[in-house]
Order: structure tokens, then C-alpha cells, then sequence
RNA sequence: GGCCCCUUCGUCUAGUGGUUAGGACACCAGGUUUUCAUCCUGUAAGCAGGAGUUCGAUCCUCCUAGGGGCUGCCA
């Protein structure tokens, strides 16, 4: 069974290559049908902190990664085992004692390096190599400013008689410059893309497709990537992060969500009650879809809502430009509408009586469309002004109306 | 410096010893349209360079260049 793992340093929040790491791990152990194990490497009790933990933790599970041990091994809890492997090596003669530290004995061109601090303290090529091994982790994939460490963990191997997993080394995620993305840049880490509430199912796929493809698809369900995702595939070349595509990727996911999704968006007031209105209603649900469809982020959609939603008073202001001209036609714009029946409020129908007003006055479509489509969403961008009319409903239609 | 890794459109990638080197994002230009957006169509854009192997190399080998990593009593 492949076992693979994810070992972050508690000592910052996690960041976005880490999370590609975690999720490589992860979707390389369920496509095997292994497991995902966790672990925390807080040997360097300097910076490593707990809230960083949780934090790393939170922002895992957020994406949509979850691991497989229920206890999570914490290094700095686990010194007594280190300390018998060290005492074995010890005795052994393979390690010896210098200027307060453990030194191990190199060989295939590897220098003798340390394995245990002059504090008391092992040093992560020692605990790492002991920990897979305990933890039966038989592959991993990690950075490649691992690589070259990785001559230094077979020795380790080696002295201690484990069976070696399987390395791969993936590339890091790098920024203009095809500089590693910096801790301190913000879309370092992955708490930024929580706090824009970028769907985390747009994160996986776009952390997914950096390094790795399949054929031409884009879009993957976490399923897909599970059964399509192959470790050996990864790409062995630095990937750049790329915002736009990001953008793009969260935008497809709102789009085809159905309304049920985002009730989990509770601070979202204007899409909570478009749920609750779609569940109730085929035509609400499609209204709602087609605002989905023009949605780059929640908030935008959120916004997009408000006019279907809630109470909205048309206000003289909006009009601005088109102040004039739209007042001098709204009596006749009421009286078309007014015209149209209840049970023939159509789109269709609704576009069909407009046009006719247009024609008659000799003007275009357009020039009633925008004014039509401020009094009664207050905003320039929505959808088009049959569907506005239609969606809203006739009595709404008309109330709007005659606000001014 | 030493050791090691990497190199396909601007970006992410697919791909093969013989392909018009494919897709997506971005970009640009058209089209549709009633706003914004979508949508549709299209343009432009790439195998880092040089040798070698081969009938034939983007693909295999070597060299060079460029980029990156390690070279910590950090991880």
C-alpha cells in the first residue's frame, strides 16, 4: 500500500507550494488507494508554534485535503524515540560526538554531517528519515530543495537498516522573476485565497494543473484528479504562479454550482435568500444561474442578486444621463407593461412589446434598455432587460416603475 | 567555487523518432447583443543554442547558455 505524507515546519502559515506539495501527497495516496498521513516538524522550537499548526491545519482541510492519522505526530513529542536511534548509531560507531554535537559518518561523497544539536536537539535530516520510517511512509514527494538532501537521508537509511521509499521531487512554485514565491509575498499563502473566498474547489484544480496535466481538460473534480493524478507525471520544471487563470478557474466553478452549494456562504445575505428562493422555484433557480454565469466571485454575486432579492427603490439619480429622455417615455413604458397579462408576462412576450414601443417612437432598443435596466436593478451590469422584467415579476415590475 | 536539478507559445501544460507541435489562461481582431459579462469566429505566439546518433530529431546523447537548488548545530 502507497503511504505518502505531508511534513510541515509549524513555523508560518501554510503556503501555496506547500499546499501543492500536501495535495500531490494526497491525491497521489487515494488514486493508489493508500493513505495521507500528517505530521509536524517541530524540532526548531524557536519559530515552530502552534497556532501555526492549527492554522496549517484549517487551511488543509479548507482546500479540501484530509489526512488519514487521527493523531497528528508532533516531532518535539517523539525526542525519546530519536534519542535510542541515536544511542544505536552511536554505539555503533557510525556517529560520534564533536564540539557538543552528533556528527553522523558520511560516505559516497556525502561529509560527515550533524544529526544532533549542541542544545539537545536532533536536526530534521535525522527525525525526518526515523519518522517516515515509523510512520511506514513508502513514498514521498516533497520540494526539490529537498533533492540534494535526499543523499544525506539514504545514508541514514543505510546505517539504520529501513527499507528506502520512493522519492519524487517536485519543482517549487516560483514568481516573475523564477524566484520560490517569497513567504512574505500575500498570495504566499494560502490564508489569502480564504480571506477572498476563492472557492476551494477552484484552489485544488488550479494547484492541481500547476506541474501537472491531463489531455486538454481544465476543469477537475477533486474525483477526477484522484483517479487521473500520476506522481510520475508531474512536470520537472518550476511552474509560475498565475493569478489570472486562478480568476478564471473560480469564476467556471460559480457558474455551474447548483444553488444548494453555497448555503455554506452564510455571510452572504443576497445569495442566501437566492437559495432559498431557488429551492422553492424552477424560474428563481434559473434567474439565479444565469447571474452565477456573470460572476467572477461571490461578492460579485452577492451583488449581482441584490435587486432580485430585496426591496429596491429606484431613485431619480441613477438615470443621470438618461434622465430626460426616460421620463418623457416612462408613461408610455408603464402603460406597454401594464398591457402585458400576468399569466403572458414572458420574456419573450415582455421584449416583444418593448420593441414595439421602440418602433413607434422611432428610437432603438438600446435607449431604453439601460435606463429600464437601472430603474430596476440600480446597477449598469446584470442581465439582459427581458430577463430583468421576466425574473422580477410583473407586480414588482410595475411597483418599480412607478417609484418615480 | 563544488555537487545536483531544470529548459515546448507571455503563462500553465499536452505530445511524438516522421504531427499543419494540440488545449487552456492572458492578449489582439472580428461577430452576435440591449448594459456588463457570457458566447461564437479568427489572428498572433513555442520545442533555448550548437554538435552528434539516425533515412529522419522537439523527442535519444554530448556540449554551451540561461534559470534554480544544496553546500547550516533551519526545515
Amino acid at each position: 500500500m502507497i503511504i505518502t505524507r505531508f511534513a510541515p515546519s509549524p513555523t508560518g502559515n501554510l503556503h501555496i507550494g506547500g499546499a501543492r506539495t500536501a495535495l500531490f501527497n494526497y491525491l497521489y495516496a487515494k488514486h493508489c488507494n493508500g493513505k495521507f498521513l500528517l505530521r509536524f516538524e517541530d524540532t526548531d522550537a524557536e519559530r515552530s508554534k502552534e497556532e501555526y499548526a492549527v492554522q496549517i491545519r484549517e487551511s488543509l482541510r479548507w482546500i479540501g485535503i484530509n489526512w488519514d492519522n487521527e493523531d497528528i505526530p508532533y516531532q518535539s513529542k517523539r525526542l525519546h524515540i530519536y534519542e535510542s536511534y541515536k544511542n544505536h548509531l552511536l554505539e555503533k560507531g557510525l556517529a560520534y560526538h564533536k564540539d557538543g554535537a552528533i556528527f553522523l559518518k558520511g560516505k559516497d561523497n556525502v561529509e560527515d554531517f550533524v544529526i544532533w544539536r549542541s542544545d539537545g536537539m536532533p536536526i530534521f535530516h535525522f527525525t525526518v528519515v526515523i519518522d517516515d520510517h515509523e510512520m511506514n511512509v513508502n513514498c514521498i514527494i516533497r520540494g526539490v530543495d529537498h533533492l540534494t538532501n535526499t543523499d544525506k537521508h539514504k545514508i541514514i537509511y543505510d546505517y539504520l537498516g529501513f527499507p528506502k521509499p520512493e522519492w519524487f521531487h517536485i519543482p517549487l512554485i516560483v514568481d516573475e522573476n523564477n524566484k520560490p514565491l517569497s513567504k512574505r509575498r500575500d498570495d504566499a499563502s494560502v490564508t489569502f485565497y480564504q480571506e477572498k473566498e476563492y472557492l476551494p474547489e477552484a484552489v485544488m484544480n488550479y494547484l492541481a494543473r500547476l506541474g501537472w496535466g491531463h489531455e486538454n481538460q481544465e476543469i477537475f473534480s477533486e474525483q477526477e484528479l484522484i483517479s487521473m493524478f500520476d506522481v510520475h507525471k508531474v512536470s520537472k520544471n518550476p511552474a509560475k504562479i498565475d493569478l489570472k487563470k486562478l480568476n478564471w478557474l473560480n469564476a467556471q466553478y460559480i457558474s455551474k454550482a447548483e444553488p444548494s452549494f453555497f448555503t455554506k456562504y452564510s455571510k452572504y445575505q443576497n445569495i442566501q435568500k437566492a437559495v432559498d428562493h431557488a429551492t422553492r422555484s424552477e424560474i428563481c433557480k434559473e434567474c439565479m444561474k444565469k447571474l452565477q454565469a456573470k460572476a467572477f466571485s461571490l461578492e460579485e454575486l452577492n451583488g449581482l442578486l441584490a435587486p432580485f432579492v430585496n426591496d429596491f427603490l429606484a431613485d431619480e439619480n441613477l438615470l443621470n444621463e438618461h434622465k430626460v429622455f426616460i421620463l418623457s417615455l416612462l408613461p408610455q413604458i408603464k402603460k406597454t407593461l401594464e398591457n402585458i397579462p400576468q399569466d403572458k408576462w414572458t420574456e419573450h412576450e415582455i421584449d416583444e412589446k418593448l420593441s414595439q414601443l421602440v418602433e413607434n417612437n422611432s428610437i432603438t432598443f438600446k435607449d431604453i434598455a439601460m435606463p429600464l435596466r437601472e430603474i430596476m436593478t440600480g446597477q449598469k451590469k446584470s442581465l439582459g432587460i427581458g430577463e430583468i422584467l421576466f425574473y422580477l415579476g410583473r407586480k414588482t415590475v410595475l411597483s418599480r416603475l412607478h417609484i418615480l
